[in-house]
DNA sequence: AAAAATTAAACAACCGGTTGTGTGTTGTTG
DNA sequence: CAACAACACACAACCGGTTGTTTAATTTTT
């Protein structure tokens, strides 16, 4: 195995006798040099193998067209859709994707964005950990003019850009439809609502649906779990069909807390949609799998990806920010399925 | 907004009339720096707000502390899970994770491969594409000292690490498990079994458990997909129900097919476990979202992803690999839960 | 044909840490 | 008290591209 040390720039000036400068300007197609010359250094630079230095070019620019994404985990099928998109949007203009996973942590959230702003990635995408608070570890990128796009779980009072869907009207549209079905007794499945305002959102949906059409608001179908996860789901769908009378509608702020709802539901001999329909949030793989299919709100995840991806890469080629917008909002629609359909449409 | 051009040692030598070598050193507590000049460039370094630059760093030692991952996709249940294990580990040693997604095409492998390379990362951590059957594009990294580890799918012909599972005995033990469960007509889907050696192993392990246990080897019930997807699957299935008699145990190579083929099941009017036994591969969240539940395979992703990142690391510590194997093989267990299960045990 | 403009390539500083070597200052030892 | 080690820090080259400025060669303009 041979040992074959980097091939660079100074390597290929010596063999052709030019300048490194000169390779550097003909492997970009600079104007000032000819084209004889570019062929010549572009046919010397395969032979010889030669592989740009990423680090140099971007010590020097201070640009590394690398872009920092950092996300409670890469686990959750939302969050994976988005690093998808983020991934095939940037793939095409070039970047590299550089992800880190805060797990939820606001102190492990802070040591990643340091450690991105060390790796002077050109943009930051991010969607908070649940603990997060303050942001005030973001400011770095504001300062250095580092574009910095929150997306989904977005700061309240931070003056950026953000890539989210309308959780208020998602959450109406949701309980609307429930109504529509013929539910009288809804409830909301719902977490962390005291702080995360995407969830709160939904809620503040929730209960416009219902004051419009006339329902009563009953605090008691309320239930805030302590994490989105399938166990909390189930002792908050077991605590909720023990209240009597039984409510007829569950509206669940996402797929995996409506899952656990359908299952506790079913396991308690309860039918779903009859006895009780069933709408979730996110349109995650399991909703097509769980048995009765699971109506849901469609989250366009790569899309947001895609989005956030452009803003950052769109915003770094015109220094300033044209034709992005501040705010982008994106549509989410029901998605009826079995598990809340009482009547054909 | 200030404009914060970033901090650098030169700022705080400045600042302390101190040399930026000795600012270096100070920040990495070398020894010939005393501790009151450590104590007083540590304390500078925080009041200023000092980020070290790790592109100059990585430029001058030719180590960035960065692992790149190679992968097909990061949406698959499997993948999410082995960044999420690479990712904890990295960040223990303080290594950042650099992700790129081949969406199972050669041409985006070789591409990324380079890119990899040009970030000079220190390590990389591959799953080869479907489409993948020359590998020479990694030998970029292996001519240059920079550690390479498969997992899951692996080159044959690679001498390099590799974190796999057995694949031979995962699909031994699927079939045993079926066959104890009183199957005699038993069905494998599989993909791309003409190439990839992951599930040829697995349907090795099936063809050898049943031939140790006199039953026949029926080629028509060997079902090989296009793809591992869900819409294959239910085609898959549904051809495999056409033919009479029927198989009434079914060993599919993957989770998302065996789901698959539990719905076809179901909707065929045939009764999971009783008519016809299905196991799974993977252990995916699917598996127990499904009703019934999905016997499976465990496949230890986040391990795997812990063992690859831990080879990398360990292999940069010590330059030359002293205790890490060049294959790890991953322990796999047989997961019976209701789709399998016809007798108590 | 001389002046101006355009083109081609070289020179050299620069980005920001890292590290081998050198120098002056203390402290220890015989 | 000279001799030597140990210590604390400075100097400067270096990593590998990038880019503003110059110089030299060629072409165009007047």
């Amino acid at each position: 195995m041979e040992e074959n040390k980097h091939v660079t720039i100074y390597d290929i000036a010596e063999k052709l006798n030019l300048a490194t400068s000169t390779i550097s300007r003909a492997l970009k197609d600079h104007h000032s040099i000819s084209d004889k010359t570019i062929k010549k250094v572009k046919k010397a630079a395969k032979e010889m193998g030669f592989v740009p230095n990423t680090l140099a070019a971007g010590l020097r620019g201070n640009k590394t067209k690398t872009i920092g994404v950092l996300i409670p985990t890469v686990t959750q099928p939302f969050l994976s859709s988005l690093i998808s998109g983020i991934e095939i949007t940037a793939q095409k203009s070039d970047y590299s994707v550089i992800i880190m996973q805060s797990h939820d942590s606001y102190h492990e959230e802070v040591n990643m964005a340091k450690s991105l702003y060390s790796n002077r990635v050109s943009g930051v995408i991010c969607s908070l950990a649940m603990e997060t608070r303050d942001t005030s570890h973001f400011h770095q990128f504001s300062n250095n003019n580092i574009p910095l796009v929150f997306v989904d779980r977005v700061p309240k009072d931070y003056n950026t850009f953000r890539v989210v869907i309308d959780n208020y009207s998602a959450g109406y549209k949701a309980t609307k439809h429930l109504i529509e079905q013929g539910c009288l007794r809804i409830a909301h499945l719902t977490a962390g609502s005291e702080f995360g305002n995407l969830y709160n959102e939904r809620k503040r949906g929730y209960v416009e649906a219902l004051r419009d059409h006339n329902l009563p608001v009953d605090d008691e179908l309320i239930i805030d779990l302590k994490a989105v996860t399938y166990e909390e789901g189930v002792k908050a769908s077991n605590k909720l069909f023990d209240i009597k009378p039984l409510p007829d509608g569950v509206f669940a702020s996402g797929d995996i807390i409506a899952v656990s709802a359908v299952q506790t539901a079913k396991r308690r001999g309860l039918k779903v949609p009859e006895d009780i329909a069933i709408i979730g949030f996110n349109n995650d793989p399991i909703s097509q799998i769980i048995d009765p299919n699971l109506s849901t709100i469609t989250h366009p995840a790569e899309k947001m990806g895609k989005a956030a991806a452009d803003i950052i890469i769109k915003n770094l080629k015109s220094a300033k920010n044209e034709d992005v917008q501040e705010i982008a909002f994106l549509n989410t629609e029901v998605l009826v399925r079995e598990s809340s359909k009482r009547k054909e449409s």
